[in-house]
DNA sequence: AGTTTATTAAATGTCTGACATTTCTACAAC
DNA sequence: GTTGTAGAAATGTCAGACATTTAATAAACT
């Protein structure tokens, strides 16, 4: 793999950084192959080698690089990857070719985790936490209708997902919240008949709304698990 | 707060980075607070302000600071940082004055989900995960005799929980592991009469162990559950 | 022949000083 | 009062030289 075909740069290490991170998330570089060398890329994307080392620097806190003096720049493999750093989720949202078993992983951890963080929710979940429940779920409701809002749409269905995080009041669960973005998203340019199906999403994201208002725990659990079941279906691992 | 107080520095800026962020997760800055500015870090240390800026880099990374040109460099809240980033297991482990409310907050989140994490584990372990879990065990039972080896199984017991972890077989879950060290430290600065409750302890990871050897889910739910229950009451959460 | 020891090349890491850019403040002008 | 301008103060960027680490190669010595 070389840098001939990536795209060009125009401006700023932090482009340069999402540019390089999205190609290797892309899984342009196989593990453990040698990425190319500080001044190849400064003359390749015409860049001072500073921007290049900042670059690199932020891709190698992300786990997705290996770098030791004298011997070079690694990649890693996928298991080493900081899933959870929210610069990741940046990388991916709006990333069209993510590896498959990257969603997969994702979305198995959503359906065994998040139950039980709508259960949580409905214990500890404060008036400012509905209310922004509310307002999310407002939002999918209101974009629903058309299809060229299914963008604002996810938006919405973000907010609504990691309101729930939230809600748990819990520092962890709560960075567990920057992994819905990518998997959400993923459903946008995943599936194309959204006929009916929205309808479907809508009134059991409202199952879990109801429920977390309610604080029936057992209730926001089961009405998690069907959004995640339906969820699912649309990013088609189940049919 | 000044950096008066602050112990020496004797090279690397990763150990710079390291002071840094242990004075940061000690709560010797207010959130909202400025930090010292990089050419008075750098006089400080007597080091170059390179060094200075990669550290802080590091912790910005980490999602300790925020950096705006012009403005200056400013401390995070709580809630911003990225817990689940590796470098702040490092940071946190082996630091004595952790905030209490960070301690009790990754231990409601392992409360509520390791037990699940411990039954996938009883769905997914291969025989190479049984390994790790059995070698981690049997170290725990080797070292619990002596009060002096007491770190050398705190480091069995971080290995036995992160195989559980591993052995999900699913990349999220899998960097949770991460969680485990500073909260189980915790525990082997916090609690002094470990007399008999190693004991205790040891059983509820044996029958651990065997549930997920036996593919048992519910039992290594609740195996998991009284594990953890355990763990409350040495870390002081309840009584 | 095989093992150890210099030498060299190539990569990342570091230092230094100058300069660019952004942000906030204070003060003046209209 | 509002607007505009000048300046100070902080972080961001650049360029070039140099340091350090690593791996490979060649030389020297049993």
């Amino acid at each position: 793999m070389t840098l001939d075909t990536l795209p060009p740069h125009t401006g700023g290490a932090e482009h340069l950084a999402r540019l390089l991170a999205q190609a290797l998330l892309a899984g342009r570089w196989q593990p453990g192959d040698a990425f190319p060398r500080e001044l190849d890329i400064a003359r390749h994307f015409a860049v001072s080698r500073n921007q290049v080392r900042n670059a690199l620097a932020t891709l190698t806190s992300a786990g997705l690089l290996e770098r030791t003096a004298g011997r070079g720049t690694l990649v890693r493999e996928m298991g080493d990857w900081h899933l959870l750093d929210p610069l990741m989720s940046k990388w991916m949202t709006g990333l069209v070719n993510i590896d498959p078993q990257l969603v997969r992983a994702i979305y198995a951890f959503r359906y065994s985790a998040e139950p039980m963080v709508a259960g949580l929710a409905a214990q500890a979940a404060l008036p400012e936490d509905l209310e922004r429940l509310e307002t999310a779920f407002a939002g999918m409701e209101k974009t629903a209708a058309s299809t060229d809002l299914r963008g604002e749409h996810a938006e919405y269905d973000v907010a609504f997902h990691d309101a729930t995080y939230r809600a748990t009041h819990n520092l962890v669960w709560r960075q567990m919240g920057h992994l819905l973005r990518p998997s959400i998203m993923a459903l946008v340019w995943g599936s194309q008949d959204r006929t009916g199906t929205l309808d479907d999403s809508l009134s059991r994201h409202r199952q879990v709304l109801e429920a977390i208002r309610n604080r029936d725990i057992s209730a926001a659990e089961s009405a998690a698990h069907e959004v995640l079941r339906r969820t699912a279906i649309d990013l088609g691992i189940v049919s």
